[in-house]
DNA sequence: TAACGCTTGTGAGCGTAATCACAAACCGAA
DNA sequence: TTCGGTTTGTGATTACGCTCACAAGCGTTA
């Protein structure tokens, strides 16, 4: 009954909006909030944040701004935080391993509640207060304990066929870890974080501006030759 | 002297092409690709590819389409992968012991040269063949290595004045993985990687699908009773 | 109640990105 | 050399997102 649907880029800046509310209101005490306070919390522009939170609805009070508890409710039910998402992290090497015990995820409704491989020497250890188990039984597991979110952590070759094992099982959400594309159908959503795209997409920019400050440097020696010469 | 700017949109597709065209030399020995091909191999649009590509120059074959390696030149060209990019982790806990140990960076061009911490516990000890440091010494070990990117892997309370020591430094591209935001001035790039961003959006899409299968449902069940009453 | 200062909510304008669609260009065959 | 099949490169169009700017609305004060 939502009188417009959320774009995606405010679905992406909802989550930082959450971070800096619950910033205030648990470091801070603070009740309430202008659209300019949170911008530079969140590191946006103040009428990017209202426009974002309009979507919502109008949540705020004019000459006054938005009551902190009151948005930080609004946020978390309209990103579906005010359930529990168990997720499941296939491939515990050194990526997977730091993930299965960061305490972080917890914090807002996601819980890793099952992780697994592939290699005999893995399976069986405990990592993260839980045991590995064989990708085999992944199907399974996932129907036990209704896992909704699958986290892949293996080497890229393997990413396709964990990812097909995951949506047969049913998982309808995927984080992609591995530096790989992998296709699923339409009604399942993907997203990865990828570590090399970034340190070549800064590599890009830092590229960019040595470029320019090296043309000028040229410019500046051919100018002053001309004036010496 | 380029025609026209590179989109950042396309910045941030062009590692993808990267990786899909290594995979095509490297593993398939093909020589020659088409727009079409490599738009499935990355998951996208073939006339995105096109224009994509076009931002970097005619190097394309009417009627044949493109010559793997010259393509794979220029776009690691483009993207400044010719040289080699010293970088620097701080903090040195899970996550951050795991990118320091990853092999996968020095493929392309990234090397981690110095990995530093605070804890009094952590420093000294050896992760991923390197000695952590002080942060203290981060200054003159960035001058020491040339170090052009920063890594912050610190909780995320720590993460803005960890930036600022590397900005004082002179790093001028940064990444990071704590959950924070960090301000920079206008000459230093930041990228942010952060997996509970990810996962909420996720949580988001799925919430939204999982709705509207209730709605339909409830109309379901209503529709029914109607019919039977 | 009226006047004032403050902040929201949103229409309008602008710029960027995605997609479409096709002329131009190339290759190989005849 | 010509013709047909193929694929690029790009203008045109449409969709999306960002920013501006301001009327509308709220609380406070007198
Ligand atoms: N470690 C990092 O800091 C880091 C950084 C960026 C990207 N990545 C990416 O994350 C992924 C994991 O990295 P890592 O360093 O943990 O690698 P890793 O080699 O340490 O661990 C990979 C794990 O996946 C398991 N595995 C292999 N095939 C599998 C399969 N078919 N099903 C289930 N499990 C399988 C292996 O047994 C191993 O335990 C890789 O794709 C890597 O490129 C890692
Ligand atoms: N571990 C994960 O899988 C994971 C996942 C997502 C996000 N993160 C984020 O990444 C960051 C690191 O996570 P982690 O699990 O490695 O945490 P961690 O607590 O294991 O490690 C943090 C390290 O930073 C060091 N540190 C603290 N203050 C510092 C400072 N001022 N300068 C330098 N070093 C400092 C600590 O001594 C510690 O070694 C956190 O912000 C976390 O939220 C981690």
């Amino acid at each position: 009954m939502r009188r417009r649907p959320i774009p995606e880029a405010t679905v992406g800046r909802l989550p930082i909006y959450l971070r800096a509310l619950l910033d205030l209101a648990e470091s801070r005490g603070e009740t309430n909030v202008s659209s300019d306070e949170l911008a530079r919390l969140a590191g946006v522009n103040a009428a990017k944040v209202r426009k974002d939170l309009s979507y919502l609805g109008s949540y705020g009070t004019r000459g006054v701004g938005y009551d902190v508890e009151y948005l930080l409710y609004q946020i978390t039910r309209e990103l579906g935080l005010t359930q529990d998402w168990p997720a499941a992290i296939v491939g515990i090497g050194n990526l997977g391993r730091a993930l299965a015990s960061y305490k972080g995820f917890s914090e807002r409704g996601f819980r890793i509640t099952a992780i697994f491989d592939v290699d005999e020497s893995v399976i069986g250890e405990e990592v993260g207060g839980m045991i590995v188990r064989h990708l085999d039984e992944l199907k399974e597991v996932v129907a036990e304990m209704g896992t909704s979110i699958g986290i892949i952590a293996t080497p890229p070759l393997a990413a396709q066929e964990v990812a097909d094992k995951l949506v047969d099982a049913g998982v309808k959400s995927i984080l992609n870890f591995a530096p790989a594309v992998v296709n699923v159908p339409p009604d399942v959503t993907v997203r990865k974080v990828d570590l090399s795209i970034e340190l070549q997409i800064l590599s890009f920019y830092q590229q960019r501006t040595q470029a320019i400050a090296t043309a000028r440097e040229a410019n500046r020696r051919l100018r002053n030759q001309h004036g010496a010469g």
